[in-house]
DNA sequence: CGACTTTTTGACCTAATTCAACTAATGTGG
DNA sequence: CCACATTAGTTGAATTAGGTCAAAAAGTCG
């Protein structure tokens, strides 16, 4: 682990989750592998619980998760806090902005995280050079848009408990995609606070909801770390399908 | 108004109602927009309550509406509906497809629609050779997700009226900018169910919701028109910001 | 005019919220 | 390493927003 701000030679330092990433979508060359791990700029290690954007910025860089855990969110003007979706290692956080000029939601850290950033003009260069590249973000940006629907209907359509579970089994397949799983168990460093933020429930709801998930054996939790005994009875529970996260081989995961 | 499936000469038939919507992004030189036009195939007309693209299908090519209106939806294994968003004149309906093999969610026609169809060569054309047009198709990817991100944020944080009162709100600024109001009155051919299939409400809530809403002079609706008398009020309501639909010149609509 | 769909209303029920207190954990400085 | 402060998790009791069921009005349309 290293020090806050530290560069790093990116060749060996940056994990691989995110090579895994792009290729989970679409077999890429070598050398535009090779050149995006080339075009790197810095690596930075952020604590938990920092904005690495904010609505209303004009961000300069694209960032790419390497380690740790991220969330995009707004506030509301009454002061509440939705979560939109989970940034796992190997995610691009905001890819969108080389088009739009302002963000129009945050995004912070919600464990100790190992972010590398992209210079606007490598974007720029990929949208105009690489079209096998290009085509890999195109998608990730298409994964993240069915990913909402997919969150959309377990607001609008499923009950706390299925929420939650729905969730799990997502982050557990994300998760193993990027090979961060051993067996159910994964690190899933969320507080139930930010569950409820997710999920559109209040925290006394999410910890009962959590309490009948753990008592029915479908889950269980201990420091930042989930396991799932049964994959399979989880999946069935919350009615997860995860063809929306466009995964090659979803089936052998 | 034509026949069902009858072709018409793209030039004076269509709408001009995308060509706003992509202006609306960023200014196209005309020779892009001409050259748009020109790509369009069929103009079909469809009935309502029709399936435009199923989920699960290989499209062939990309429609945009050109009159009238069309949700995205997805079933749930339990028999239950979401919807993920509403499809005005301009929209482009499946983009995504020249990179997805398969679609992930369903169109439907809530109302009798004409239907341009692009071909996916004029989508791969676009991409290669038409810069600023696909930038602007891009954009409107972008926003398609940040409108999900509002939505996702309006069923998990506020309550039935806040977040009908919502709806009505986004639907009037995008109406406005395709110039489809009058005042704050225009065309909403939705039934209650398909507002509850929305907004993840009961249809007897989304009822008594909306009478809360009219007897508090917020909207008035009669034979699929809706009229907002202030909407400055609705707006104050709701909650509403237009930020996320990234329009130019919010303020002037 | 019927047949059908949509809207409206009433009575009752339940999932989820709120408020409030209490019990772990986790962390910090001495 | 302990005392204290702070944050996160748990539990109970009372309340409420929203759901379900059922039936009556009111539209819509061939």
């Amino acid at each position: 682990m290293t020090v806050f701000g530290r560069n790093e030679e990116a060749g060996q330092a940056v994990s691989n989750a995110f090579i895994s990433k792009l290729q989970a979508f679409e077999a890429l060359r070598e050398d535009d592998l090779e050149w995006l791990m080339s075009m790197i700029g810095r690596v930075k290690v952020v604590g938990a619980d920092q904005d690495l954007i904010r609505q209303g910025d004009n961000p300069e860089a694209v960032h790419v998760i390497l380690e740790g855990f991220a969330a995009r969110y707004k506030l509301t003007s009454r002061g509440r806090r939705q979560i939109f979706g989970y940034l796992i290692p190997g995610d691009f956080c905001d890819l969108h902005v080389a088009l739009l000029k302002t963000m129009d939601h945050s995004i912070a850290t919600l464990s100790r995280c190992r972010v590398a950033t992209l210079s606007p003009e490598t974007i720029i260069e990929i949208t105009d050079r690489r079209p096998a590249l290009s085509r890999a973000l195109w998608m990730t940006c298409l994964v993240d848009e069915a990913t909402l629907r997919e969150w959309l209907l377990n607001l609008g359509q499923r009950s706390a408990k299925e929420r939650i579970a729905h969730l799990f089994c997502e982050l557990h397949v994300r998760m193993k995609a990027v090979d961060l799983t051993t067996d159910g168990y994964f690190e899933l460093p969320l507080t139930q606070q930010e569950l409820s933020d997710t999920m559109g429930l209040s925290v006394v709801h999410v910890n009962r909801s959590l309490k009948e998930l753990r008592d029915a054996g479908l889950v269980s939790m201990s420091n930042e770390q989930i396991a799932i005994p049964n994959v399979e009875r989880l999946k069935q529970f919350s009615g997860f399908d995860p063809t929306y996260l466009h995964l090659r081989a979803v089936n052998s995961l």
